[in-house]
DNA sequence: TTGAAAGCGTTACCAA
DNA sequence: TTGGTAACGCTTTCAA
């Protein structure tokens, strides 16, 4: 159990010195194609595997990478984002012989603690910076610790290499889709304004529904919690008479949308005959609620294989240009229909 | 930014050997107080902070200990567990210094070489055992590996260090609860039988209603996933006259439960008039939806913490028992209520 | 092509 | 109490 096997066992049973023995490993010339058959054969028969301390020390390299979230965690725990982002950085990390390094900070100013002090150890090589924030400081704090980063779903102009999914095709399918149903009367429900992303949405959404001719309508401010989208159904919806009411209201998030789902139920408001709601985002769990969520389907996985893909070539110095994926696409399903008929 | 500050620079600045600055800045004994202090103040000036890497290598230890979920992201995504557990793990880990590395395998057998690998190179010094299934291979792993691990609410003899969270008189609350209200006929959604979880939550199910002397009623096999409880709702209630069904039902999460109560409402079984739900886990989702509902509610949290404690302190070889935090407790609110009277 | 040796930044042991 | 020095396990440089 605790002597294990380093490269000075592999070079003795090989018969050679440890600097061939590293050299025939890693694919480096300069070992001759009989020397390097013996090498490779002795550290298979020895099971050995290169102990990843003495890389690190050696190569200055911790060969991990970091996550740190900034939501608290039932955000975290309804969130989709994030099971799935993660599955999908690893897809790439592992078969690279890197790993992930998770932290939460629930407060703003402990997250760039955490940040600040997987810089001071170099624990790792990078981070992800995800959940952008207007004027986000962490920005300003990697560039200052020299630590590659790369962000997701950024604005343009941003100042690190950056990972994207477009809204604004998806967003913009779902506002002709609505169109096309009818509508005139529209509502939104924003996510919170200090996320980046959260503008992001509503931006598309206007300017969609501005490129049709028609009126915005109310937009009103939700937190991305299915409590938050409760809230939202009260404000828009309570009170009003039916032609005072929206009769398309986007949801900035699916769960947000769920909840608006079920208090308008609730207020006796039929979906979709009297109200078209719809969502953003793509969980699963909009497909299982009745009726069924139209929704913005986003891919949270791809994001995190491309992201992961983009940190690793930053850390390397290699070429790097941001990369975009495919947009975010419009999945019509059942919580959207014909706009109701005045009468 | 590249020449970090190193203990050799703290030794020349505080004009003294490079081992009395380690002694000095771990607290170790053999440093008079005055020399201390100015070695103390020399780094503080610096800004020195010790790399990892080094200690590392010298101390034979990663500082760094492992979690693999091996769940499908679906459910990694939909589960309120994971979020708060390792925010748990974390507020324990972050101030001795360690870290969390947080990896996902999909399938089973993925997550036996995730785990072979850590140990392999020695990326973590020890790992959590989480989701344990029944005869998990997972246990036999680490113990070859000789890889310190904790169990994370395992069966009682299970040979490795454990945390657990008693269900059992939450789960029995729950039932005296119902048996109070008049509850007679009973029926039980399981998780996966390949969770020890899930037949620990139905066996004491199970006999909380044998110990009431009423009939266990119905089992049927859910999944954890919103999706199995709307079929189970479909197996239990559809097509069965009234006095058939039964009046009181618990899933054995949350998430399910809230299929389940979706699915009821579709079918004009009105909840908690005609039938009574319950879920396990207490995730706030349950407290939004409507009716709310009735479950038994653990603290990932807190369980999380504990694991972390243990997980720890099994690295380090100090006395070790099992801890078993606060049992889950039942909490009341409006999917449960009087069994509806015969006609 | 091969091998010796110097780092990498700590900790820990042992003289002084 | 101090300081020198040998690990720790690798990569990399430079002679041979």
């Amino acid at each position: 159990m605790s002597n294990r096997v380093t490269i000075v066992d592999v070079a003795a049973k090989a018969g050679v010195a440890i600097s061939s023995v590293s050299s025939a490993l890693n694919n480096r010339p300069g070992v001759s194609e009989d020397t390097r058959r013996r090498i490779v054969e002795a550290a298979r028969e020895l099971g050995f595997v290169p102990s990843l301390r003495g890389r690190s020390l050696s190569a200055k390299r911790a060969f991990t990478v970091g996550l740190v979230v900034h939501r608290d965690p039932y955000v975290l725990e309804s969130d989709p984002f994030f099971g799935s982002f993660i599955g999908g950085i690893e897809t790439v990390l592992d078969p690279r012989g890197y790993a992930l390094i998770l932290q939460m900070g629930s407060e703003p100013v402990e997250t760039l603690d955490r940040y600040r002090s997987l810089a001071a150890n170099r624990r790792v090589d990078g981070v992800f910076i995800s959940d952008l924030g207007v004027d986000d400081p962490r920005i300003a704090l990697v560039q200052e610790l020299g630590l590659p980063a790369v962000g997701v779903n950024a604005d343009p102009g941003f100042p690190l290499a950056a990972v994207r999914q477009s809204h604004v095709e998806g967003i913009r399918e779902l506002v002709e889709h609505l169109v096309g149903l009818g509508h005139t009367r529209f509502a939104h429900v924003t996510g919170p304004h200090e996320f980046i992303h959260a503008g992001q949405r509503q931006r598309a959404w206007s300017d969609a529904l501005e490129a049709a001719g028609l009126p915005v309508g109310d937009i009103v401010e939700g937190d991305f919690t299915y409590e938050g989208g409760v809230a939202a159904a009260d404000r828009l919806l309570a009170g009003r008479a039916p032609d005072e009411r929206p009769t398309a209201v986007m949801c900035s998030n699916d769960l947000s949308a769920i909840g608006f789902l079920g208090r308008a139920g609730e207020l006796g408001i039929r979906v979709p005959d009297d109200l078209s709601v719809a969502g953003f985002d793509g969980i699963e769990l909009g497909s299982y609620v009745r009726p069924m969520l139209t929704t913005v389907a986003t891919t949270p996985r791809l994001l995190g294989v491309e992201a992961a893909r983009l940190l690793l070539e930053t850390i390397n110095g290699t070429a790097v240009v941001d990369i975009d994926i495919e947009p975010a696409r419009l999945v019509v399903r059942s919580s959207t229909g014909p706009a109701p008929q005045p009468r």
